[in-house]
DNA sequence: TCGAATTGTCATAAAAACGTAATATCGTAT
DNA sequence: ATACGATATTACGTTTTTATGACAATTCGA
Protein backbone atom coordinates (compact mmCIF):
# COMPACT_ATOMS: atom_id res chain seq x y z
CA UNK A 1 0.00 0.00 0.00
CA UNK A 2 0.81 3.80 -0.89
CA UNK A 3 1.06 6.12 1.78
CA UNK A 4 2.32 9.56 1.83
CA UNK A 5 5.58 9.95 3.94
CA UNK A 6 4.93 11.53 6.98
CA UNK A 7 5.21 15.39 7.77
CA UNK A 8 7.39 16.42 10.78
CA UNK A 9 8.33 20.23 11.52
CA UNK A 10 10.99 20.79 13.15
CA UNK A 11 11.42 24.27 15.27
CA UNK A 12 14.88 25.17 16.67
CA UNK A 13 16.69 28.30 16.81
CA UNK A 14 20.59 26.63 16.61
CA UNK A 15 20.82 26.67 13.08
CA UNK A 16 23.19 23.86 13.30
CA UNK A 17 21.25 21.80 15.62
CA UNK A 18 18.34 22.14 13.48
CA UNK A 19 19.97 21.30 9.91
CA UNK A 20 21.30 18.02 12.12
CA UNK A 21 17.90 17.31 13.04
CA UNK A 22 16.58 17.81 9.24
CA UNK A 23 19.02 15.58 7.70
CA UNK A 24 19.00 12.58 10.58
CA UNK A 25 15.08 12.56 9.74
CA UNK A 26 15.14 12.92 6.02
CA UNK A 27 17.22 10.18 6.29
CA UNK A 28 14.35 8.33 7.99
CA UNK A 29 12.23 8.79 5.21
CA UNK A 30 10.50 11.01 6.52
CA UNK A 31 8.98 14.52 5.03
CA UNK A 32 10.64 17.50 7.22
CA UNK A 33 10.23 21.62 7.30
CA UNK A 34 12.33 23.21 9.19
CA UNK A 35 11.29 26.88 11.39
CA UNK A 36 13.91 29.10 13.41
CA UNK A 37 10.73 30.38 15.70
CA UNK A 38 7.65 30.17 17.39
CA UNK A 39 6.21 32.55 14.82
CA UNK A 40 7.58 30.98 12.07
CA UNK A 41 6.19 27.74 12.96
CA UNK A 42 3.12 29.16 13.29
CA UNK A 43 2.62 30.11 10.21
CA UNK A 44 4.08 26.90 8.93
CA UNK A 45 1.46 24.90 10.27
CA UNK A 46 -1.61 27.18 9.44
CA UNK A 47 0.12 26.33 5.22
CA UNK A 48 0.99 22.89 5.74
CA UNK A 49 -0.26 19.64 7.15
CA UNK A 50 1.85 18.81 9.52
CA UNK A 51 1.99 15.11 11.91
CA UNK A 52 3.95 15.81 14.24
CA UNK A 53 6.47 18.78 15.63
CA UNK A 54 9.80 18.28 16.94
CA UNK A 55 9.86 21.87 19.36
CA UNK A 56 12.94 23.06 21.13
CA UNK A 57 11.74 24.23 24.82
CA UNK A 58 13.64 27.00 24.76
CA UNK A 59 13.04 29.04 21.70
CA UNK A 60 13.61 33.10 21.32
CA UNK A 61 10.35 35.24 21.70
CA UNK A 62 7.99 32.64 22.06
CA UNK A 63 9.12 29.41 23.57
CA UNK A 64 8.54 26.13 23.08
CA UNK A 65 6.58 25.19 25.61
CA UNK A 66 4.28 28.55 24.80
CA UNK A 67 3.81 27.40 21.35
CA UNK A 68 2.78 23.80 22.61
CA UNK A 69 0.14 25.25 24.99
CA UNK A 70 -1.05 27.16 21.90
CA UNK A 71 -1.04 24.59 19.71
CA UNK A 72 -2.69 22.05 22.51
CA UNK A 73 -5.95 24.82 23.10
CA UNK A 74 -6.38 25.07 19.26
CA UNK A 75 -9.27 22.47 17.99
CA UNK A 76 -8.05 22.43 14.47
CA UNK A 77 -4.38 20.69 15.70
CA UNK A 78 -5.74 18.05 17.79
CA UNK A 79 -4.58 15.54 15.71
CA UNK A 80 -0.94 17.46 16.06
CA UNK A 81 1.69 15.00 17.86
CA UNK A 82 4.21 17.06 19.47
CA UNK A 83 7.87 15.90 20.66
CA UNK A 84 10.06 18.41 23.01
CA UNK A 85 13.57 18.67 23.52
CA UNK A 86 14.98 19.48 26.09
CA UNK A 87 18.47 20.50 27.59
CA UNK A 88 19.72 18.14 29.81
CA UNK A 89 17.62 15.89 32.11
CA UNK A 90 15.47 18.84 33.80
CA UNK A 91 13.10 16.51 35.36
CA UNK A 92 10.68 19.35 36.28
CA UNK A 93 10.63 20.23 32.42
CA UNK A 94 9.93 16.94 31.50
CA UNK A 95 6.56 16.89 33.84
CA UNK A 96 5.65 19.98 32.88
CA UNK A 97 5.67 19.60 29.05
CA UNK A 98 3.61 16.36 29.59
CA UNK A 99 1.45 18.31 31.41
CA UNK A 100 1.09 20.87 28.55
CA UNK A 101 0.26 18.24 26.51
CA UNK A 102 3.24 16.95 24.83
CA UNK A 103 3.54 13.83 23.33
CA UNK A 104 6.76 13.00 24.44
CA UNK A 105 10.03 14.76 25.30
CA UNK A 106 13.81 13.91 24.27
CA UNK A 107 16.79 15.41 26.56
CA UNK A 108 19.18 16.73 24.45
CA UNK A 109 22.48 15.28 23.60
CA UNK A 110 20.25 12.58 22.15
CA UNK A 111 20.98 10.01 19.61
CA UNK A 112 19.25 9.92 16.33
CA UNK A 113 18.20 6.63 16.42
CA UNK A 114 16.54 7.25 19.22
CA UNK A 115 14.36 10.66 18.00
CA UNK A 116 13.56 8.67 15.44
CA UNK A 117 12.48 5.45 17.45
CA UNK A 118 10.14 7.89 19.54
CA UNK A 119 8.87 10.04 16.52
CA UNK A 120 7.57 6.29 15.33
CA UNK A 121 5.85 5.04 18.72
CA UNK A 122 4.14 8.48 19.12
CA UNK A 123 3.34 8.38 15.67
CA UNK A 124 1.91 4.57 15.63
CA UNK A 125 0.21 5.71 18.99
CA UNK A 126 -1.87 8.13 17.54
CA UNK A 127 -2.34 5.84 14.66
CA UNK A 128 -0.68 8.24 12.17
CA UNK A 129 1.69 5.65 10.98
CA UNK A 130 0.38 2.52 9.15
CA UNK A 131 3.07 0.18 9.85
CA UNK A 132 3.73 -1.70 6.59
CA UNK A 133 1.11 -4.15 5.81
CA UNK A 134 1.94 -7.60 7.81
CA UNK A 135 4.09 -8.66 10.28
CA UNK A 136 4.31 -12.82 10.12
CA UNK A 137 6.52 -14.57 13.06
CA UNK A 138 6.21 -17.86 12.90
CA UNK A 139 2.62 -19.03 12.07
CA UNK A 140 1.18 -15.59 13.87
CA UNK A 141 0.63 -12.77 11.57
CA UNK A 142 0.01 -9.06 12.62
CA UNK A 143 -2.13 -7.41 9.92
CA UNK A 144 -1.75 -3.75 10.97
CA UNK A 145 -4.07 -2.45 8.23
CA UNK A 146 -7.00 -4.49 9.01
CA UNK A 147 -5.90 -4.51 12.94
CA UNK A 148 -6.30 -8.19 12.71
CA UNK A 149 -3.86 -10.94 14.37
CA UNK A 150 -4.04 -14.15 13.51
CA UNK A 151 -2.41 -17.72 14.50
CA UNK A 152 -2.46 -20.76 12.17
CA UNK A 153 -5.65 -18.44 10.39
CA UNK A 154 -7.68 -17.89 13.23
CA UNK A 155 -8.35 -14.68 14.29
CA UNK A 156 -7.21 -14.04 18.35
CA UNK A 157 -10.00 -11.56 19.55
CA UNK A 158 -7.25 -8.77 21.15
CA UNK A 159 -7.22 -5.89 22.72
CA UNK A 160 -6.45 -2.65 21.79
CA UNK A 161 -3.06 -2.42 24.05
CA UNK A 162 -2.51 -6.13 23.75
CA UNK A 163 -2.55 -5.58 19.85
CA UNK A 164 -0.05 -2.71 19.92
CA UNK A 165 2.20 -5.14 22.68
CA UNK A 166 2.09 -7.43 20.37
CA UNK A 167 2.98 -5.18 17.29
CA UNK A 168 6.14 -3.77 19.38
CA UNK A 169 6.57 -7.57 20.08
CA UNK A 170 6.59 -8.71 16.19
CA UNK A 171 8.51 -5.52 15.26
CA UNK A 172 11.47 -6.30 17.84
CA UNK A 173 12.00 -10.35 17.93
CA UNK A 174 14.10 -11.91 20.00
CA UNK A 175 15.54 -9.04 21.89
CA UNK A 176 14.91 -8.58 25.34
CA UNK A 177 12.99 -5.20 26.80
CA UNK A 178 12.86 -4.06 30.08
CA UNK A 179 9.00 -3.14 31.64
CA UNK A 180 10.19 0.56 31.35
CA UNK A 181 11.56 0.01 27.72
CA UNK A 182 8.10 -1.43 26.88
CA UNK A 183 6.07 1.21 29.08
CA UNK A 184 7.62 4.23 26.61
CA UNK A 185 7.38 2.41 23.86
CA UNK A 186 4.04 0.78 23.75
CA UNK A 187 1.86 2.87 26.78
CA UNK A 188 4.31 5.65 25.74
CA UNK A 189 6.04 8.04 28.10
CA UNK A 190 3.29 10.52 28.79
CA UNK A 191 1.28 8.10 30.85
CA UNK A 192 3.30 7.02 34.72
CA UNK A 193 1.72 3.62 34.59
CA UNK A 194 2.99 0.79 37.45
CA UNK A 195 5.67 -1.37 35.99
CA UNK A 196 3.89 -4.53 36.97
CA UNK A 197 1.30 -3.82 34.73
CA UNK A 198 2.87 -4.79 32.05
CA UNK A 199 2.62 -8.27 33.70
CA UNK A 200 -0.68 -8.64 33.72
CA UNK A 201 -0.77 -7.51 29.87
CA UNK A 202 1.98 -10.29 29.38
CA UNK A 203 -0.82 -12.49 30.75
CA UNK A 204 -3.68 -11.98 28.90
CA UNK A 205 -1.34 -12.15 26.01
CA UNK A 206 -0.22 -15.49 26.75
CA UNK A 207 -3.68 -16.67 27.67
CA UNK A 208 -4.43 -16.09 24.17
CA UNK A 209 -1.69 -17.54 22.81
CA UNK A 210 -2.27 -20.73 24.64
CA UNK A 211 -5.18 -21.35 23.32
CA UNK A 212 -2.90 -22.14 20.67
CA UNK A 213 -0.43 -23.78 22.53
CA UNK A 214 1.80 -20.62 21.42
CA UNK A 215 2.52 -19.25 25.08
CA UNK A 216 5.76 -19.90 24.86
CA UNK A 217 6.44 -17.13 21.91
CA UNK A 218 6.47 -14.80 24.92
CA UNK A 219 9.35 -15.45 26.96
CA UNK A 220 10.09 -13.89 30.52
CA UNK A 221 13.97 -13.19 31.07
CA UNK A 222 14.33 -13.00 34.75
CA UNK A 223 15.49 -9.73 36.26
CA UNK A 224 15.24 -7.94 32.61
CA UNK A 225 11.93 -8.37 31.42
CA UNK A 226 10.55 -9.96 28.19
CA UNK A 227 11.22 -11.36 24.69
CA UNK A 228 9.16 -12.43 22.18
CA UNK A 229 11.02 -15.07 20.37
CA UNK A 230 10.28 -18.73 18.21
CA UNK A 231 13.53 -20.15 19.95
CA UNK A 232 12.84 -21.09 23.16
CA UNK B 1 22.49 -1.33 22.63
CA UNK B 2 24.73 -3.14 25.15
CA UNK B 3 28.28 -3.79 23.65
CA UNK B 4 30.90 -4.71 24.95
CA UNK B 5 33.41 -1.81 24.63
CA UNK B 6 37.12 -2.03 23.04
CA UNK B 7 39.45 -1.69 26.39
CA UNK B 8 42.85 0.65 25.88
CA UNK B 9 45.34 0.36 28.39
CA UNK B 10 47.34 3.60 28.05
CA UNK B 11 50.86 3.52 28.83
CA UNK B 12 52.44 6.94 29.57
CA UNK B 13 54.47 8.50 32.03
CA UNK B 14 53.80 12.29 31.80
CA UNK B 15 50.52 12.82 33.79
CA UNK B 16 49.45 15.81 31.94
CA UNK B 17 49.28 13.21 28.46
CA UNK B 18 48.29 10.68 29.91
CA UNK B 19 45.16 11.87 31.49
CA UNK B 20 44.68 13.69 27.75
CA UNK B 21 44.77 10.53 26.48
CA UNK B 22 42.15 8.68 28.41
CA UNK B 23 39.99 11.93 27.99
CA UNK B 24 40.50 11.53 24.18
CA UNK B 25 39.73 7.53 24.38
CA UNK B 26 36.74 7.88 26.71
CA UNK B 27 35.28 10.55 24.63
CA UNK B 28 35.41 7.94 21.99
CA UNK B 29 33.45 5.15 23.57
CA UNK B 30 36.10 2.93 24.43
CA UNK B 31 37.33 1.55 28.06
CA UNK B 32 40.24 2.99 29.01
CA UNK B 33 42.79 1.98 31.49
CA UNK B 34 46.05 4.14 32.49
CA UNK B 35 49.60 3.13 33.68
CA UNK B 36 52.55 5.72 34.31
CA UNK B 37 55.07 2.73 33.88
CA UNK B 38 56.06 -0.39 32.22
CA UNK B 39 55.95 -2.38 35.40
CA UNK B 40 52.26 -0.79 35.98
CA UNK B 41 51.31 -1.81 32.86
CA UNK B 42 52.31 -5.37 32.91
CA UNK B 43 50.56 -6.04 36.65
CA UNK B 44 47.44 -4.50 34.46
CA UNK B 45 47.27 -6.69 31.83
CA UNK B 46 47.73 -9.88 33.70
CA UNK B 47 45.05 -8.88 35.73
CA UNK B 48 42.68 -7.29 33.32
CA UNK B 49 41.83 -8.76 29.30
CA UNK B 50 43.22 -5.60 27.34
CA UNK B 51 42.44 -5.08 23.11
CA UNK B 52 44.84 -2.64 22.41
CA UNK B 53 47.87 -0.82 24.26
CA UNK B 54 48.69 3.06 23.57
CA UNK B 55 52.68 2.57 24.49
CA UNK B 56 54.70 5.58 24.79
CA UNK B 57 58.51 4.74 23.58
CA UNK B 58 60.19 6.53 26.01
CA UNK B 59 59.48 5.44 29.71
CA UNK B 60 61.45 5.49 33.12
CA UNK B 61 62.65 1.88 33.85
CA UNK B 62 61.80 -0.25 31.17
CA UNK B 63 61.07 1.48 28.20
CA UNK B 64 58.39 1.10 25.99
CA UNK B 65 60.12 -0.44 23.39
CA UNK B 66 60.86 -3.03 25.90
CA UNK B 67 57.83 -3.62 26.76
CA UNK B 68 56.54 -3.98 23.49
CA UNK B 69 59.50 -6.39 22.57
CA UNK B 70 57.94 -8.74 25.51
CA UNK B 71 54.52 -8.06 25.01
CA UNK B 72 54.88 -9.57 21.57
CA UNK B 73 57.30 -12.28 23.22
CA UNK B 74 54.21 -13.64 25.40
CA UNK B 75 52.23 -16.02 23.49
CA UNK B 76 49.25 -15.24 25.90
CA UNK B 77 49.33 -11.21 24.30
CA UNK B 78 49.83 -12.56 20.96
CA UNK B 79 46.22 -10.89 20.48
CA UNK B 80 47.30 -7.52 21.94
CA UNK B 81 47.61 -5.05 19.83
CA UNK B 82 50.13 -1.99 19.99
CA UNK B 83 50.60 1.80 18.89
CA UNK B 84 53.29 3.18 19.62
CA UNK B 85 53.99 6.90 20.70
CA UNK B 86 57.10 8.45 19.66
CA UNK B 87 58.55 11.92 20.37
CA UNK B 88 59.50 13.01 17.08
CA UNK B 89 59.00 11.61 13.39
CA UNK B 90 62.18 9.60 13.60
CA UNK B 91 62.16 7.45 10.53
CA UNK B 92 64.55 5.45 12.27
CA UNK B 93 62.13 4.97 15.62
CA UNK B 94 59.47 4.29 13.14
CA UNK B 95 60.62 1.72 11.87
CA UNK B 96 62.12 -0.11 14.87
CA UNK B 97 58.86 0.18 16.69
CA UNK B 98 57.16 -2.05 13.39
CA UNK B 99 60.06 -4.41 13.52
CA UNK B 100 59.31 -5.22 17.14
CA UNK B 101 55.68 -6.27 16.37
CA UNK B 102 54.00 -2.46 17.06
CA UNK B 103 50.81 -2.89 14.67
CA UNK B 104 51.02 1.52 14.40
CA UNK B 105 53.00 4.35 15.66
CA UNK B 106 52.04 8.02 16.25
CA UNK B 107 54.58 10.64 16.64
CA UNK B 108 53.87 13.44 18.99
CA UNK B 109 51.89 16.00 18.61
CA UNK B 110 49.11 14.19 17.11
CA UNK B 111 45.29 14.99 17.11
CA UNK B 112 43.10 13.04 19.21
CA UNK B 113 41.53 12.15 16.25
CA UNK B 114 43.58 10.67 14.37
CA UNK B 115 44.79 8.54 17.40
CA UNK B 116 40.81 7.46 17.39
CA UNK B 117 41.48 6.66 13.93
CA UNK B 118 44.09 4.61 14.14
CA UNK B 119 43.24 2.52 16.93
CA UNK B 120 39.68 1.89 15.06
CA UNK B 121 41.66 0.82 11.88
CA UNK B 122 43.62 -1.58 14.42
CA UNK B 123 41.14 -3.03 16.02
CA UNK B 124 39.33 -3.76 12.70
CA UNK B 125 42.62 -4.90 11.17
CA UNK B 126 42.87 -7.62 13.80
CA UNK B 127 38.97 -8.38 13.66
CA UNK B 128 38.31 -6.94 17.29
CA UNK B 129 35.34 -4.26 16.04
CA UNK B 130 33.00 -6.40 16.01
CA UNK B 131 29.19 -5.17 14.96
CA UNK B 132 27.35 -7.08 16.72
CA UNK B 133 26.35 -7.40 20.55
CA UNK B 134 27.38 -10.79 20.54
CA UNK B 135 30.34 -12.31 22.35
CA UNK B 136 31.56 -15.39 20.77
CA UNK B 137 33.63 -18.04 21.65
CA UNK B 138 34.34 -21.55 20.54
CA UNK B 139 30.57 -22.24 20.01
CA UNK B 140 29.60 -20.25 22.52
CA UNK B 141 27.67 -17.47 22.05
CA UNK B 142 26.43 -14.58 24.68
CA UNK B 143 24.11 -12.09 22.33
CA UNK B 144 23.60 -9.38 25.14
CA UNK B 145 20.32 -7.73 22.99
CA UNK B 146 18.94 -10.79 23.46
CA UNK B 147 19.86 -11.77 26.85
CA UNK B 148 20.60 -15.73 25.32
CA UNK B 149 23.39 -17.84 25.79
CA UNK B 150 23.54 -20.26 22.87
CA UNK B 151 25.55 -23.28 23.08
CA UNK B 152 26.00 -25.12 19.17
CA UNK B 153 23.09 -23.06 18.85
CA UNK B 154 20.73 -24.55 21.94
CA UNK B 155 19.63 -21.96 24.49
CA UNK B 156 21.50 -22.53 28.31
CA UNK B 157 19.15 -21.53 30.89
CA UNK B 158 20.91 -19.41 32.94
CA UNK B 159 19.80 -17.61 36.03
CA UNK B 160 20.62 -13.23 36.00
CA UNK B 161 24.05 -13.69 38.39
CA UNK B 162 25.44 -16.92 36.54
CA UNK B 163 24.38 -14.51 32.97
CA UNK B 164 26.80 -11.92 34.55
CA UNK B 165 29.26 -14.22 35.43
CA UNK B 166 29.49 -15.68 32.35
CA UNK B 167 29.49 -12.16 30.13
CA UNK B 168 32.56 -11.31 32.53
CA UNK B 169 34.14 -14.56 31.31
CA UNK B 170 33.55 -14.28 27.71
CA UNK B 171 34.90 -10.67 27.66
CA UNK B 172 38.14 -11.23 29.15
CA UNK B 173 39.00 -15.00 28.56
CA UNK B 174 42.04 -16.82 29.01
CA UNK B 175 42.83 -15.47 32.43
CA UNK B 176 43.02 -16.06 35.94
CA UNK B 177 40.65 -14.43 38.17
CA UNK B 178 40.54 -14.54 42.35
CA UNK B 179 37.15 -15.14 43.70
CA UNK B 180 37.62 -11.45 45.57
CA UNK B 181 38.03 -9.85 42.24
CA UNK B 182 35.12 -11.78 40.57
CA UNK B 183 33.08 -10.58 43.23
CA UNK B 184 33.99 -7.09 42.73
CA UNK B 185 33.62 -7.33 38.71
CA UNK B 186 30.26 -9.36 38.48
CA UNK B 187 28.76 -8.90 41.93
CA UNK B 188 29.57 -4.96 42.08
CA UNK B 189 31.85 -3.57 44.96
CA UNK B 190 29.26 -2.90 47.44
CA UNK B 191 28.03 -6.35 48.73
CA UNK B 192 29.48 -8.55 50.98
CA UNK B 193 29.20 -12.00 50.22
CA UNK B 194 31.67 -15.06 51.33
CA UNK B 195 34.12 -15.79 48.78
CA UNK B 196 32.82 -19.22 48.99
CA UNK B 197 29.61 -18.48 46.90
CA UNK B 198 31.64 -17.84 43.62
CA UNK B 199 31.95 -21.35 43.77
CA UNK B 200 28.79 -22.34 43.86
CA UNK B 201 27.65 -20.30 40.88
CA UNK B 202 30.97 -21.50 39.15
CA UNK B 203 29.56 -24.95 39.33
CA UNK B 204 25.99 -23.98 38.23
CA UNK B 205 27.37 -23.02 35.33
CA UNK B 206 29.53 -25.79 34.61
CA UNK B 207 26.73 -27.94 35.17
CA UNK B 208 25.27 -26.78 32.91
CA UNK B 209 27.56 -26.84 29.77
CA UNK B 210 28.24 -29.85 31.59
CA UNK B 211 25.01 -31.29 29.16
CA UNK B 212 26.88 -30.21 26.53
CA UNK B 213 30.20 -31.48 27.48
CA UNK B 214 32.25 -28.27 27.78
CA UNK B 215 32.51 -27.80 31.10
CA UNK B 216 35.77 -27.48 30.77
CA UNK B 217 35.53 -24.30 29.95
CA UNK B 218 35.51 -22.95 33.50
CA UNK B 219 38.66 -23.82 34.45
CA UNK B 220 39.83 -24.26 38.37
CA UNK B 221 43.35 -22.72 39.22
CA UNK B 222 44.08 -23.74 42.93
CA UNK B 223 45.20 -20.88 44.71
CA UNK B 224 44.03 -18.19 42.36
CA UNK B 225 40.51 -18.62 41.25
CA UNK B 226 39.25 -19.24 37.88
CA UNK B 227 39.47 -18.90 34.52
CA UNK B 228 37.67 -19.31 30.90
CA UNK B 229 38.99 -20.26 28.31
CA UNK B 230 39.17 -22.85 24.98
CA UNK B 231 42.29 -24.06 25.88
CA UNK B 232 42.76 -26.99 28.34
C1' DT C 1 -27.96 6.05 28.93
C1' DC C 2 -27.03 1.36 29.96
C1' DG C 3 -24.05 -2.57 29.70
C1' DA C 4 -19.99 -4.87 27.91
C1' DA C 5 -15.23 -4.47 27.17
C1' DT C 6 -11.02 -2.59 28.49
C1' DT C 7 -7.58 -1.27 31.58
C1' DG C 8 -4.71 -0.41 35.59
C1' DT C 9 -3.85 -1.80 40.37
C1' DC C 10 -3.51 -4.65 44.20
C1' DA C 11 -3.15 -8.82 47.09
C1' DT C 12 -1.59 -13.30 47.12
C1' DA C 13 0.35 -17.50 45.24
C1' DA C 14 4.08 -19.61 43.00
C1' DA C 15 8.49 -19.94 41.16
C1' DA C 16 13.13 -18.93 40.68
C1' DA C 17 17.34 -17.30 42.32
C1' DC C 18 20.66 -16.75 46.03
C1' DG C 19 23.84 -17.17 49.61
C1' DT C 20 25.50 -20.13 53.25
C1' DA C 21 26.89 -23.88 55.73
C1' DA C 22 27.88 -28.72 56.04
C1' DT C 23 30.17 -32.50 53.92
C1' DA C 24 32.76 -34.88 50.41
C1' DT C 25 36.82 -34.78 47.27
C1' DC C 26 40.85 -33.52 45.46
C1' DG C 27 45.80 -31.95 45.20
C1' DT C 28 50.05 -31.66 47.05
C1' DA C 29 53.84 -31.03 50.17
C1' DT C 30 55.83 -33.62 53.71
C1' DA D 1 51.20 -42.74 52.29
C1' DT D 2 49.25 -39.16 55.08
C1' DA D 3 47.61 -34.96 56.62
C1' DC D 4 46.23 -30.46 55.49
C1' DG D 5 44.39 -26.87 52.91
C1' DA D 6 41.63 -25.85 48.88
C1' DT D 7 37.84 -26.88 45.92
C1' DA D 8 33.47 -29.46 44.68
C1' DT D 9 28.99 -30.68 45.71
C1' DT D 10 24.65 -30.87 48.00
C1' DA D 11 20.94 -29.34 50.70
C1' DC D 12 18.28 -25.82 52.57
C1' DG D 13 16.21 -21.46 54.36
C1' DT D 14 15.48 -16.82 52.70
C1' DT D 15 14.79 -13.31 49.60
C1' DT D 16 13.49 -11.59 45.21
C1' DT D 17 10.85 -11.73 41.21
C1' DT D 18 7.04 -13.11 38.49
C1' DA D 19 2.30 -15.15 37.73
C1' DT D 20 -2.35 -15.01 38.61
C1' DG D 21 -7.04 -13.81 39.85
C1' DA D 22 -10.15 -10.40 41.45
C1' DC D 23 -11.84 -5.76 41.39
C1' DA D 24 -12.92 -0.92 40.57
C1' DA D 25 -12.68 2.73 37.34
C1' DT D 26 -13.13 4.09 32.75
C1' DT D 27 -14.18 3.82 27.93
C1' DC D 28 -16.91 2.77 24.17
C1' DG D 29 -20.84 1.32 21.68
C1' DA D 30 -25.33 0.10 21.01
Amino acid sequence: MIMSKLKILVVEDEDDIRDMLVMVLEQADLHVMAAASAEQAWSLLAEHHVDLVVLDWMLPGISGVELARRLKKEPSYKDLSIILLTARGEEEDKIRGLEIGADDYMTKPFSPKELVARIKAVMRRSGKLRESGQLSIGDLTLDAEQHRLTIAGNTLDVSPTEFRLMQFFMSNPDKVYSRTHLLDQVWGRSVYIEERTVDVHIRRLRKLLAEFGREELIQTVRGFGYRFSLVG
